[in-house]
DNA sequence: CCGGTTACAGTAACCGGTTACATTATTACA
DNA sequence: TGTAATAATGTAACCGGTTACTGTAACCGG
């Protein structure tokens, strides 16, 4: 193995250039006035020299990264794909770089995150992915953070960007009931500690409770916004012999397929017994057999804001403290309607 | 805004614990003999003070940023989920971090690639993220990478992942002559440069070849891999006279889906009068009201498989020129098949 | 008891940039 | 013509770690 070759350091350049290392720096820079003549020359030589500045020394000298991280809990869900997606655009649009990292605060409690001060300028965080004390900490630092899917404690004025969760619950829950004359509705849970199952089942009673129907807590059941998860326990609800019911609402598009797989399995029709309705409207919610009624949620939307709300304190600028993204449902035919909608 | 208060160094440390900056070094990461007190005095005062070590200056010591690339010419597709998760887990799992940059050879020849030796000790370069170019300069300094879904030109030696592309096409394609008695077979070609469809067409054509079926090139219409493009030159395929035809061969599962849309648009029954098949078994493949007939691609294992070896790269060791992962066809009801399987 | 290891720790150079400060030449203006 | 401001550049300290080199003391086998 020979030695890096990549050492080719602006003082390589400033030599050939015939120029200090400091007009170097300042022609990358473009902070601070150099002639034509010499700025022709080092552009010159740069090229010749195929040089690229190594980041980790500008790093240190201007502490500064220019890159963002972003922590998620997991990536396995396709639900990530648009939030990534979307980050990453207007992260590069910026010229900064996107550190993507997993981290389950509950997991690894004795490691310190992936990402953080050390390595990046400021890190979007996603739900539950840092627990509150780590980030009390950051906030002490007053380290460039914000959230997404999450609500920060009142006592962290920590920016934060997620979706309207309750009254869009509480508006397809509506349709359930208003609509279809559905009484007896079941909720699928999500993750305990996510903030948007909380939200969606507050939405859910709300519901519930403006139409007078008693909330019955048997009718709750787990789901983990987790299509397996979902299926398992939902077929075990419908394997011991359970209360009536006549809908479903599950906190996710996920989960929603799961609960159709367990009412298929038992034979039980659906939407015509049984409406299904779900949140998110992921991108294979519309290509189902049954398409799916749901709430669509603007991930993408999601990630781009986040980005550029760290990226506007980057800058010095402040960033919303709340960036809230309406939702609206979206009718297809699960619910027993039959309007076909993209 | 306070100046950053995360200035707390290694010499702070060193200083509190009363000791050398070397002994804090060491300790740290472990490369020689501390004795148990000073480790003990050290540790306490890491824990006390928050101490986490700035990683640009670790990098600019150590010439090791820790940190591996992936490049990726767009995240918009699902597609890259299991080959984004399966790479995170084994690089975080390795203490490295993740760099995830979209760039695009083809549109931004001026700017340099987001990721490379300035600020990753490797990268993973998918498809035609880069220019032959752009890897030959990096090949001739060394710098680790790995290509997925890339073969190298034969005169760069990088290792690269990637799966069976031609043997599942051709054995997919033979399923639709030899079971369901297609003659007529449309192929949607995938994008321009993209190996994957390069292969693809191959088997089509072996495997035509092989039936004593001529190709015909008025059969192949464009695709790029995506949904709605192959929607469109399906449909504009239908909207002429075209050359009869029983069944397509679609480049992936999102252009299948195109595909299945166009067709069904046109009245035209699937999978009676036209058998339709994919490649990949996305997530969503399973799922459709009409389940797709496919091939299995392990992508998930792509992307462990390629960090794997760039990790083996980064440790000195030698990788694996080449890993071809192997697929499968699987066969559902696009095709014409009622069998039901996962 | 002695020469040679080994364990442990400190000093300071170094990684490759940025930038405060200093210097010189040029221009502007009274 | 003299003085101040400005443009263009250089010198060297500094960012926060790592590590080569050095030194001391304890230890080891004969």
């Amino acid at each position: 193995m020979t030695r890096k070759s990549h050492s080719i350091t602006i003082r390589d350049v400033a030599r050939q250039a015939d120029v200090s290392v400091a007009t170097v720096s300042r022609y990358i820079n473009r902070n601070a006035p150099v002639s034509p003549e010499v700025a022709e020359r080092i552009s010159k030589v740069m090229a010749e020299l195929n040089y690229v500045p190594h980041a980790a020394a500008r790093h240190l000298a201007t502490r500064k990264t220019r890159s963002i991280g972003l922590l998620l809990t997991t990536i396995n869900y396709d639900f990530f794909t648009p939030l990534l997606s979307g980050l990453e655009r207007v992260v590069a649009e910026n010229n900064h770089n996107l550190l993507v990292a997993t981290y389950r605060a509950d997991l690894r409690k004795d490691y310190p995150p992936p990402v953080g001060p050390h390595n990046t300028d400021g890190v979007v965080v996603f739900a539950d992915a840092l627990q509150e004390e780590q980030l009390a900490q950051w906030y002490r630092m007053n380290f460039p953070m914000v959230l997404v899917h999450r609500t920060p404690p009142p006592y962290l004025n920590i920016p934060y960007v997620t979706i309207e969760n309750k009254a869009a619950s509480r508006k397809i829950v509506d349709h359930l009931i208003e609509v279809h004359g559905r009484r007896r509705i079941i909720f699928t849970r999500g993750l305990e500690n996510h903030e948007d199952s909380h939200w969606r089942e507050l939405g859910y009673k709300a519901s519930l409770e403006a139409h007078g129907i008693p909330y019955d807590p048997r009718l709750i059941i787990r789901g983990e916004f987790d299509r397996e998860v979902t299926y398992q326990e939902m077929s075990a609800f419908l394997a011991n012999n359970h209360p009536d019911f006549d809908a479903v609402f599950a906190s996710d598009d996920d989960s929603a397929l799961g609960v159709i797989r367990a009412l298929n399995d038992a034979g039980i029709p659906v939407p015509e017994s049984v409406s299904v309705v779900g949140f998110d409207d992921q991108h294979f919610s519309c290509i189902l057999p049954l398409p799916l009624t749901t709430v669509r949620a603007p991930t993408e939307e999601v990630g781009r804001m986040a980005g550029s709300q760290i990226l506007k304190i980057l800058q010095g600028e402040a960033a919303d403290p709340m960036t809230l993204l309406p939702t609206e449902i979206v009718i297809r035919q699960s619910c027993g309607c039959n309007e076909s909608q993209s």
